[in-house]
DNA sequence: TACTCACAG
DNA sequence: GGCTGTGAGTA
């Protein structure tokens, strides 16, 4: 008889459930060296070529083929050459400055930082991309951050179960042996307090795992013991299945971690890398805490101070790397935890602060107690679209040394924050409204970061993509001017400033004009006024005016009519005629077909002849075709 | 709402 | 170390 019931079984068919389930199965992909792939990819390079991704002169992913030469994130470029001859550094693409849009840094290429900004929005695309592959194939996705996810395999898992409609995932003997347990499904007599059957026998050997599998010894033959461990099987074999799918549509690798809970996961994704899955069964989870040479501080939200407090508090040997086992077996009962950590918590307050109050204490024991155990269960969420977006750079020397240079940082920064908002309205088919808009400003003389914040006010739904620009930008001006006044004896030269939008709105498609103005709190008569929507009918016969929230638009060059299949293409290849019109003079080159379709020389030249054309580069924005985003409402 | 800080990749 | 992002505390 298993030791599971139909509750637990039937609570994986049930999003808001299956995270919480005794048979929970969730998943977590990483993509390895996320930064270097993408770039072995974009630039058409080889994966036996050593790519390390770089940003001005460090490296900020190193690909495996790199590693092999013993170069790490550490390196600066200059070490990692002497490493390896034959390295092949890409620097990310920039924005330079007075422009609106980003290009590709050519191969060989190192822009300057003094007069341009990093824009990640290639590896921000590739991580969508492969976001909605996972979105595809599994009901309930989080990102987690740019390259990795965790997924919440719980229905996906039920359908194999019970399900006869699989996409010929199983074959027949796996089918056949789980007739019992289908049969029982469907006749009605699962009530939900009964025991599941027992599992069919030799399921290890039906359905064998897919990875690198965690056992209580290596040479030990696997054996499915309940239900659990099919499920998490099942887990690795469908994990398995959604990695080959992102190979094969992008080409990059990654490596999963399949077990129980999110915390588990997420290490054992990490655990055996590149390209690889791990699977951690129930009853091997404290087998490979123990053995994985992890520590408490390898835990999810317990690398920083946090961690190292709760390991101070507890009086965990350090350096054995054994802190997880420690807790666990001193402590075997929650209550013996929670009493000895606000014991030595008040203690220790006497002569050390705690990043959290002796309040927390309880909580904080439990979740340690769950954790070392792998107990520790947090629900996969999928979360929204975008919540802020921050334009931020480092300066050096004089780049920012008074008002007029934040200003005109801060034209890149709101061209870089529009373009990222345009693209990816295009790409979801959502509205992105932004609520609020600060700008902060960081100086090493007073070592210090100062910001400002306001509300961010879209008047006009039909406002442009320059007026959305100008917008950001005319927002920004008031704050970055009351930090100057406040601060300007002393802060200048900047060591940074950022310009940042958050507390988004996402709205669908299906919406109407009424929810762009989503009634301030606080609504005085005034203002609500002056926020007047236009009238339907007039917008129709209106002056036709590409808007900034119309997905619609055409994708065609206005010069020579090539056709493109999304806006950023079509602005780089604005980009390209605005180099190409340069270059008739400079270097003879006439026809726009001696560059077409020469990838690399149409980079390399647009990139030169961009320097030479100096900041006069105009934004390619300029909006000549129409239809409105918004239909008029029945 | 405005601002700061911790944590993470 | 640079460039992002989220969430929570504080007032």
């Amino acid at each position: 008889m298993s030791k599971f019931t139909w509750r637990d079984l039937l609570q994986l068919n049930d999003k808001e459930k299956a995270w919480n389930s005794k048979l929970s199965c969730i998943g977590h992909i990483d993509m390895n060296a996320f930064f270097a792939q993408v770039d072995q990819v974009r630039y058409g390079l080889s994966t036996t070529d050593p790519v390390v991704s770089v940003q001005w002169s460090s490296i900020i992913a190193v690909s495996y083929e790199a590693r092999k030469y013993g170069i790490s994130r550490m390196d600066t470029l200059e070490s990692a050459r002497t490493k390896c001859a034959s390295l092949v550094p890409v620097h990310t693409a920039t924005f330079k400055k007075g422009n609106r849009n980003w290009i590709s840094t050519p191969l060989g290429e190192f822009p300057t930082p003094f007069d341009h900004k990093v824009s990640l929005d290639p590896y921000r695309r590739e991580g969508r991309k492969v976001l909605q592959i996972l979105q595809k194939n599994c009901d309930l996705v989080q990102k987690a951050s740019v390259d990795e996810a965790f997924l919440d395999l719980g229905r996906l898992i039920f359908n194999l179960l019970i399900n006869e409609k699989t996409n010929n995932l199983l074959n027949d003997e796996q089918l056949s042996s789980l007739n019992e347990l289908r049969e029982i499904y469907n006749s009605g007599d699962n009530s939900m307090d009964n025991f599941l059957p027992n599992i069919p026998s030799f399921s290890h050997s039906i359905f064998p795992p897919i990875g690198n599998i965690i056992k209580q010894n290596d040479n030990d033959e696997l054996i499915y013991e309940d239900w659990d461990d099919l499920v998490i099987a099942l887990g690795s074999i469908l994990t398995n299945m959604i990695r080959n799918t992102i190979y094969k549509e992008t080409k990059f690798f990654t490596s999963c971690g399949v077990s129980s809970t999110k915390s588990l996961s997420k290490i054992a994704s990490d655990f055996k890398k590149p390209d690889t899955q791990t699977i951690i069964f129930n009853k091997f989870i404290n087998k490979f805490l123990d053995n994985g040479s992890f520590e408490l501080t390898d835990f999810w939200t317990l690398g920083g101070n946090k961690g190292k407090e709760v390991m101070d508090i507890l009086e965990c040997p350090k350096f054995d790397k054994q802190s997880i086992k420690y807790i666990r077996e001193k402590w075997p009962e929650l209550i013996f935890l929670q009493t000895e950590m606000k014991e030595r918590y008040t203690d220790l307050t006497i002569f050390q602060k705690f990043t959290f109050p002796l309040k927390d204490c309880d909580a904080m024991s439990l979740k340690i107690y769950q954790l070392v155990r792998g107990n520790w269960k947090e629900p996969v969420n999928s979360k929204p679209l975008v919540k802020s977006m921050m334009a931020n750079k480092n300066m050096r020397g004089d780049s920012c040394k008074d008002f007029a240079d934040c200003m005109s940082w801060l034209q890149v920064f709101a061209g870089e924050l529009e373009l990222r908002i345009h693209d990816l309205q295009e790409e979801t088919k959502k509205l992105l409204i932004p609520k609020t808009i600060s700008v902060s400003i960081r100086s090493d003389n007073r070592s210090s970061i100062h910001s400002k914040s306001g509300p961010f006010v879209i008047g006009n739904a039909s406002i442009t993509r320059d007026e959305f620009f100008q917008l950001i930008l005319d927002s920004a001006k008031p704050l970055i001017k009351e930090l100057d006044l406040v601060y300007k004896d002393t802060v200048y030269p900047l060591t940074g400033l950022s310009l940042g939008l958050s507390n988004f709105e996402i709205i669908g498609k299906g919406s109407t004009i009424i929810d762009m103005f989503k009634k301030p709190k606080k609504v005085r008569t005034e203002e609500f006024e002056e926020i007047k929507l236009e009238p339907v009918e007039e917008k129709q016969n209106n002056k036709k005016r590409k808007t900034f929230f119309d997905n619609n638009e055409s994708k065609i060059c206005n010069r020579c009519g090539e056709k493109f299949n999304d806006e950023r293409q079509l602005l780089e290849h604005k980009d390209y005629h605005y180099a190409l019109d340069l270059s008739i003079g400079i270097n003879g080159i006439k026809e726009h077909k001696d560059l077409v379709n020469m990838d690399n020389l149409d980079l390399m030249t647009r990139r030169r002849l961009n320097e030479k054309g100096n900041d006069e580069s105009k934004s390619n924005t300029k909006n000549k075709t129409i239809t409105e985003f918004f239909t008029p409402k029945k």
